[in-house]
Formats: structure tokens, sequence, C-alpha cells
DNA sequence: AAAGAATTTTAATCTGGATTAAAATAATGC
DNA sequence: GCATTATTTTAATCCAGATTAAAATTCTTT
């Protein structure tokens, strides 16, 4: 039987010591990040598959053998960009003492899971031509994701660490900057200190009582 | 001779009681707020000239009386973005007291423009894809405008309204979080009110010194 | 080192949407 | 109302880039 995806993870690769270990899931690693940093450099349409082929040194046709079609793979940049940003999430309310700490930890965390080795995450800019279901599932954890978001406010302003706010509106102006940051970001570790030091006192400060 | 795109406004027209009130440039105008709006909804790749043109109650074919391509048409949806954003700020370095005041404004000023009847604002999400010299011409305006903020911001640090910080984030900060909007803001009134009341306060209450 | 499976390439096709030319309709000036 | 110009539509093309099938290569296992 062919690997073909779809069908893959090939069953007994999947009890392998990590799935993520296997050639293929390594290899379609690279390729969601190549073309996450192919669709924020050049934009969506600007980027053909040959593109991010190229990057992989891979021909266009090779892309095929891990994903479906163009729309599948951005559909998976996506998720990816969607579990980076629980991943924060999770660890942010783990870590957080007060609703405050909890909002500055999550900023933190996610601009260093975005600026570090896991490197560049897609700005979600083509969410509405995806396929309908798979349109419907990231939308639905993008509003997850913002809920959550507003749940941790509203926590911060039950335990009087914030002051009493719009959490949609300071949702979105977080979140806003937050989701703009590949768009400029192009690497330098550098300035990826600068943004993971100044980013979460500049957004917060707004917050405390 | 046809009145063909890139030779009109016929001349004639051209010094008529304001250009921007012959058909031709109503029409036009009509047409770059018809596709910001799609650009925005439906994503660039997702918005194809037909769903502009529907917009508009027009065929596809129609929209090339006004423009050469679709090329052309992002192209003049970036400039508009750009010529909003200008005219945002010059007011707000017009009115402004401060450096932390001529912030604050900049913010509410853009934000009414971008939520207001001047419509929806493309984001420039697909800068790349442009011609070269289009794309040269506006991340020069970009550019440039990025560079205005960040020397607003330096003037408040020098007159004392804000606390020494990194200019350079700040403005990534504050401005990423104002590009956004147009991803989730989709023309309600009230909500319109909310943004412009409340970004102003939740980006600039950090930069206080 | 040979068999079989995984991965990649070569070389076509296929296609949606951009683009164009010509014709049709609407508007305007005289 | 007629002539001229502006605007829109109809009806084709056109084409870059996605997609596919089959062949070639590389890797793995024994």
């Amino acid at each position: 039987m062919q690997n073909r995806s779809g069908l893959k993870p090939p069953a007994w690769k999947t009890m392998a010591p990590k799935a993520s270990d296997s050639r293929f899931e390594l290899q379609k690693g690279r390729m969601l990040r190549a073309a996450a940093r192919c669709f924020n450099e050049k934009g969506y349409s600007g980027s053909s598959l040959k593109d991010v082929a190229d990057v992989l040194g891979l021909t266009d046709a090779a892309l095929y053998y891990y994903v479906k079609n163009k729309e599948e793979l951005v559909y998976l940049c996506y998720l990816r960009a969607g579990d980076v940003g629980r991943e924060a999430m999770d660890q942010a309310i783990a870590d957080g003492h007060t609703g405050l700490d909890t909002v500055r930890r999550y900023i933190r965390y996610h601009l260093e899971v975005m600026t570090g080795e896991r490197g560049p995450i897609a700005i979600m800019s083509e969410i509405p031509s995806l396929l309908p279901e798979h349109r419907d599932e990231v939308l639905a954890i993008s509003r997850e994701h913002s809920a959550r978001f507003e749940g941790i406010l509203r926590q911060g302003i039950g335990d009087g660490s914030i002051a009493a706010c719009d959490v949609r509106m300071t949702g979105n102006a977080i979140m806003g900057a937050l989701n703009w940051v590949p768009k400029w970001f192009r690497g330098d570790a550098a300035v990826a200190a600068s943004v993971v030091e100044e980013f979460p006192r500049i957004l917060s400060a707004g917050l405390a009582r």
C-alpha cells in the first residue's frame, strides 16, 4: 500500500518512540514551517507550491506526498498555529498566580514560541477560503482561544489584579498585536528578545488596577 | 478616445468642482471599498473579481473599465489604506498637545475612519505579490508611517509625557493592534463605538510616565 | 545485496479565474 | 432628437499554477 496522505502515518509507525520522530512526520513538520514562512513573507497568493518546495529543496509535486492539496496545506498550517497558541495559554494558566500575571505570561509564552525554534507560525489570513469543514473547525479553535483569553481577563477582574474593562475589546487589542507579529518579524534573534521582553509590559500595562 | 483606465480622469473632468465628484471617480471609489470588504472578509485568494463585481451589481468585466487588472485593484486599495492612515496621523499631530496626547488622538482618529463611512480599509496582507514598483511604493508609505509614529513616541519621551521605552517595539505593538481591526470588525455601529472608545486607552495606558 | 516500501521526480494534464475584444446599452451635450 | 462619449455586458481566450500518473530513486530490512 502506498503511503499516501490521508492514509498515512503508517499504522506501525504511529506506535514508534514518538509519532513525530518518523521521517515522514519530521519532513511534514519542516514543510509546514516552510509554508508558514512563505505565506507570511510573500502572501498566500504570492506563494506557489513551488515556492514552498524550493525552501525545502524539493519539487512541488513532492508536497503531494504529505498533503492532499494546497487547501490542506493551509489548513494544517492554521491547526499548527492554533496548537501553539493553545499550548502557550495552557502553560500560562498553569503557571499564573493572578489574572494579570496569567495574561503577562500568556503574551510572553506565545511570543517565545512564535519567535523561537517552533518558528514561523502562519497568520490566519485565508480562513474563509478553506473548505467549509476546515473553515468551521479553524474558526471554532480561534473563537475558543479568544473566549479563554477573555476568561482570564474576567478572572483578573475578579481577583482584583485587573481593573474593570471591556474584556472583548481588550482581548481584541492584545490578540491583534500578537497576531500581527509574524507580519514583521523575520527571525532576527535580537529582535526576538526585544519582543518577548517588551510586548508583555506594553500590552498589559493598561490593565492593572 | 476611449476613457480607459490609465488615461482616465478625462482631462476636462479633472478640473470639475471636485475630481472625486465625477461619476467615474465615485464609482471607482465604491469599487475600492467593495474590494477592500471582499479582501478582508473572504481573503485575497478567496475573492474573485466576480465577487467584487457582485457587491456592486456589476459584471466582473466591468471592473476593467476602472482598473487595468487585479493587481492594480489591490494596489489602489492599499494606497487608500495608506491615505487614511496618513490623514489620521496628520490630524493627530495638528491637534495633539503632548506626545502622549498625540498618540491617543492618532489611535482614535484612525479607528474612527476605519470603522466609519470611509468604510472598510484593506488589510495589507498581499504587498509582496504586487508589481515591484507598486510593492516598493506601498512599502515606502508603510515604513514612513511607522517612522512618523515612532517620531511621535520620541517626542513624547522628550516632553515627559511618555516614559522611556523601545519605540520600535511599542510602535509594532500599537500598529499591530490597529492593523488587525479590519480582520474582526464587520461594520456594527455599536462595536465601532466600543473600539473607538476603548482602544486608545488600552493601547496607550502603558506609555504614560 | 536483493526485495520491498518510502520518497521524490519527470512530464503531462487540467482548471478556475483573470483578461480581452467587440457589441450593446446608457448618459450627455448640442 | 441626434451624435458623441461613457459605461457595461456578452462571449471568448488565455494562462499560471494546481494537480496527477507513472517512472525513478533512495531508504530499510533481512
